[in-house]
DNA sequence: ACCGCGACTGAACATCTGTTTAGTCTGCTG
DNA sequence: CAGCAGACTAAACAGATGTTCAGTCGCGGT
């Protein structure tokens, strides 16, 4: 029943049975004694090693966006064909890490505040790069759409579970994957509408919202809005 | 100092301060004594109410999700131009329970799942009658599709506090809402490519990978990707 | 007036929490 | 060999936790 992790330290086991333990139930839910038991040692030597609990769970905020940051930006970037089939295969060693990272986002820690602006600046280098080679389509606020381009990518990680329990299976397993490809770049390159008919109303209800006094809203024909 | 939820019972008052504390804190990180001072009440008549503390975790989901499933299928449907300057005026009531609706998402309790099923069927229901009403463009996988522009909506829910900080201002606030709303049209009408090659190197990745044994993989030119 | 019942409480209870303490074992260094 | 340092542990600790208990209060029905 001896997993790989027999050959780490007990400084990398106790950590990494942080990590699965603190994805899978949340941090106040586990204890230092489960995670003790997991990592085949006693409570006692996770102080020894990491000071206390919080100190343990900087050290695996740390672990984890070290490990995200450091060699994985192509996984935030924008696929192209070959780069979809590396990660296809790739995901599955980040497993563990992925769920962790999905209950990251959701908690204001200094780590995760680290993490997510590192992923908006990268959505955005990527961005700016594509835009800079006529790909990109004209928006009226580049950095809300940034905002809502990185937030495309993060929401599977975070609604993971729901997600694959719709589709009946792992939205980040090797097919899952394959399977959310297209529609988001058909997503991305077409949008779902055909018409213009909601973009045309929401910007007649911003610009009498930003300017109301120069365009008194009086019951106007304008909004009559269709379905 | 006193607000206006001196007027409830002592049983709403203790729901409404545990989905107060849930949200804000997560379930495992707040005590039942908290809870109970924060309604004005003792420990123990929380459990003469509801039982115990699970009973009152799932006596806060079930409220929370009525709450939005009941009166609430038009904040989830694709906005048009009145129905946005409705919302804008109406999000801040329903603040309190924004942020737990989007801590129960991250977990997978049954009432959690019954919200998101719920969710995923008026997106569903909606895009289908947009559909027949020929608004949309043809999608490669509707059902996928459709579980794309529910986590566009959620995703900001589940990331309000980290979107809040990046933005600078609530991003659920009427001013947030408004700054969100055009840039999410554009993406959904337009897209944010101005090229299909990202959507062409995606179709030969899948294509090649769904039916590797039909055309094996050689080092065909195909897949020179620019940057 | 009395009864009963539900709302409500403070104190006690057992258990679990993170952390400390005192100590053992092992391997390296002088 | 002595001795020191660090890995490691079992046991104890103080405090917090969810829950139970015994009892008080106030109110509507008879």
């Amino acid at each position: 029943m001896r997993s790989a992790s027999d050959d780490l330290t007990a400084r990398a086991r106790i950590r990494e049975a942080a990590i699965r333990a603190f994805a899978r139930d949340g941090f106040d839910a586990v204890s230092m004694r489960a995670i003790a038991k997991d990592a085949g040692v006693s409570a006692a030597l996770i102080v020894h090693h990491f000071g206390d609990k919080n100190a343990l769970r900087t050290a695996c905020d740390d672990y984890v966006v070290a490990a995200f940051i450091d060699d994985k930006h192509e996984l935030i970037e924008a696929p192209t064909a070959d780069r979809i089939r590396a990660a296809l295969n790739d995901v599955e060693r980040y497993g563990p890490y992925v769920d962790y990272l999905g209950r990251m986002l959701g908690d204001s820690t200094p780590a995760a505040d680290r993490l997510f602006d590192e992923i908006i600046r990268v959505t955005r280098d990527v961005l700016d790069e594509q835009r800079a080679a006529g790909l990109l389509v004209e928006m009226s606020d580049p950095e809300m759409t940034t905002l809502l381009v990185a937030m495309m990518g993060l929401a599977p990680l975070m609604m993971r579970a729901q997600v694959g329990r719709v589709l009946g299976h792992d939205q980040l397993s090797p097919a899952g994957m394959l399977r959310t490809t297209l529609p988001t770049l058909e997503l991305l390159t077409h949008g779902i509408y055909s018409s213009t008919a909601f973009l045309d109303g929401a910007r007649q209800a911003v610009a009498s919202e930003t300017a109301p006094e120069a365009a008194p809203r009086t019951d106007h024909p304008t909004e009559g809005g269709a379905s």
